[in-house]
DNA sequence: CTGAAAGCGCTTACAG
DNA sequence: CTGAAAGCGCTTACAG
């Protein structure tokens, strides 16, 4: 560390106006030889400018832009838990999209209390973010109200809400995808460690496979159908819930990969092993389902093209455009888990 | 979606102008009615104003703010990767404190690579961040240097550079600690999957795992430490070559719990088990650690209280303060996979 | 092609 | 206690 005493006299950083002031010209002049698309600048200052700009170390002064322009070119990115691997996921897709367009990305965790949310979503516009993607939607709160009172652009990814712009994946679809391949396998004694229900990745992926087996004659008692929080150790509380409604249970659905490693422990706790006593599904396909010692059957749901789609959205809305809602379609995915291989 | 046809005009944002203007007073007035150490203002206008500023939804503008104080209150924070959940946690702590002490987080992935480095760094830089938090650092690249010609503050996290400001965890004593564990146990043939040995946390855990061995008469192959990349897949490849090296291994030691997860993957495909055949230790005790179906022994890297401590050294700094580079103790986390429990 | 001016929204010495 | 002015660093019509 600073073992050589005081720290240098930093040298002021180069601006618009030190540069013009050492070559002899006006500062309009330098920000058009400077700028993306240089109109009307002669070839010759426009090297003279650029050239002194890297000898100097210039470097734009993104917040005086924002200021002058009125576009900050940051977009806003709001989730439950940014160390939920799911949400990193998202966040890659969106943060990887946002810096090809030039923009920059700053996220916030609200851990799904309306308070925290509140107070970020503030600070946010307080930065003058000039859009939002939101992926911690819950159905019956009152964020997207909230949201569209505040005026910014912005898409729900994820965790979609009735009649608001959104993308994600086909939840319904996808719970449907799991109760068909475990009752193709004969199963007919279900469990369902569903996630978080408020949200509509919890609820959508519950419903679509609660009707999917009613359509096929199989009962599903209520109390079989236990929620909790997307992690691990939620998820091994509620499966012991489950256990109890059903004991002679054969297979579980879990809302999310996570939820499916609780699953598994309070499973392995009981002395049941997977798949040979109880099958499991998991949801997400994350890089852990395939690596596990007994290979998790999931359901991909594409998160990182719902982040990428997500951003894709938000940036032609704020060019004017009106992008439509969308879901991906969920995809299968049959491992171990279940009994193949 | 907008159904109901146009967006209405958008009412310009509350500015300080326009409150003034319709409370018949001057802006620096106002300004320092809604400062949060009001100085020399009377209640009666300091409530006059905050009323209607409460009216009309007024928001600061910290873009403005930022450019008239030169301090944007913006903390960056490079990562190789936030889907990585050691760094995920490491986000986790440091954007904790950076909201309670009035900063924003901006964070980048660069993917342990030069140039996306560089790349993000200098969008950060041009976004005029008050300082940084690094890490992603590389043992014998340039990065610190780099960051120290900029001139912005920073510290570095979790990966530490000889001679810098810097704040991890004790890998050596980490990397000890797992060999004394298993050489307890009886174990004397090792191979270890390193993880990343450019970066200070795999080359410490592992220079820590040997020299412990060393120490105890117990010869380690060179040819059974293979580095690796922090994750699963790469982890899973270099088993393979562990097994080559050493076929009678009994016990592996993994850079890291993601490591360990692709160990984990190879051994079940090679048909061995964890413990009865190899024990397995792995590194961070991340959530996962606990709720696999052979519960993993491995270390608590204490992550989150690097993340904490690392902004508030940064904000330390950026008070004019000296603060001392820090080593957190490691602490060994004792489990099944070792054979125990 | 270049210059001069205005202004984005704020804060902060400086007067009074 | 309040007002008036300056200025952070930039961009962008508007002249010439």
């Amino acid at each position: 560390m600073d073992s050589d005493g005081a720290a240098p006299a930093r040298t002021r950083a180069a601006t618009l106006t030190s540069l013009a002031a050492e070559l002899g010209v006006h500062v309009s002049t330098v920000s058009r030889a400077l700028s993306d698309a240089p109109a009307g600048v002669s070839t010759a200052t426009m090297e003279a400018v650029r050239r002194l700009a890297e000898e100097r170390g210039y470097r734009s002064n993104l917040t005086a832009r924002a200021l002058r322009t009125g576009r900050t070119r940051v977009l806003g990115m709001l989730v439950p838990r940014l160390a939920d691997p799911v949400l990193a996921l998202l966040h890659e897709g969106v943060d990887e999209r946002a810096i090809e367009a030039g923009y920059t990305t700053v996220v916030a965790n609200t851990l799904d209390r309306a308070d925290l949310r509140e107070k970020r979503l503030d600070l946010m516009l307080q930065r003058r973010v000039d859009g939002a993607v939101v992926a911690d939607s819950l159905l019956h709160s009152h964020i997207a109200d909230q949201l569209e009172a505040t005026g910014v652009p912005h898409v729900l990814a994820l965790r979609c809400v009735p009649d608001r712009l959104c993308v994600g994946t086909d939840d319904l679809a996808g719970g449907r995808l799991v109760a068909e391949h475990l009752l193709a396998l004969g199963h007919r004694r279900f469990g369902v460690v569903a996630g978080d229900t408020r949200a509509s990745t919890g609820h959508e992926r519950t419903v679509g496979f609660l009707a999917a087996c009613e359509e096929a004659g199989v009962e599903v008692r209520p109390e079989a159908v236990v929620p909790c929080l997307f992690d691990v150790r939620s998820g091994a509380a509620a499966t012991e819930r489950v256990l109890e409604a059903v004991p002679d249970v054969t297979a579980i659905f879990a809302g999310s990969d996570n939820v499916a490693l609780g699953v598994l422990g309070t499973l392995r706790d009981a002395g049941r092993s997977v798949p040979d006593d109880v099958a499991l599904v998991g949801y997400n396909d994350l890089d852990l389902a395939a690596a596990l010692p007994v290979p998790l059957t999931t359901v991909d749901s594409r998160i990182l093209e719902v982040g990428q789609l997500a951003t894709r959205m938000l940036l032609e809305l704020l060019g004017g455009g009106s992008p439509e809602p969308a879901r991906l379609a969920p995809r299968l995915v049959v491992r171990a888990s279940t009994g193949a291989g």
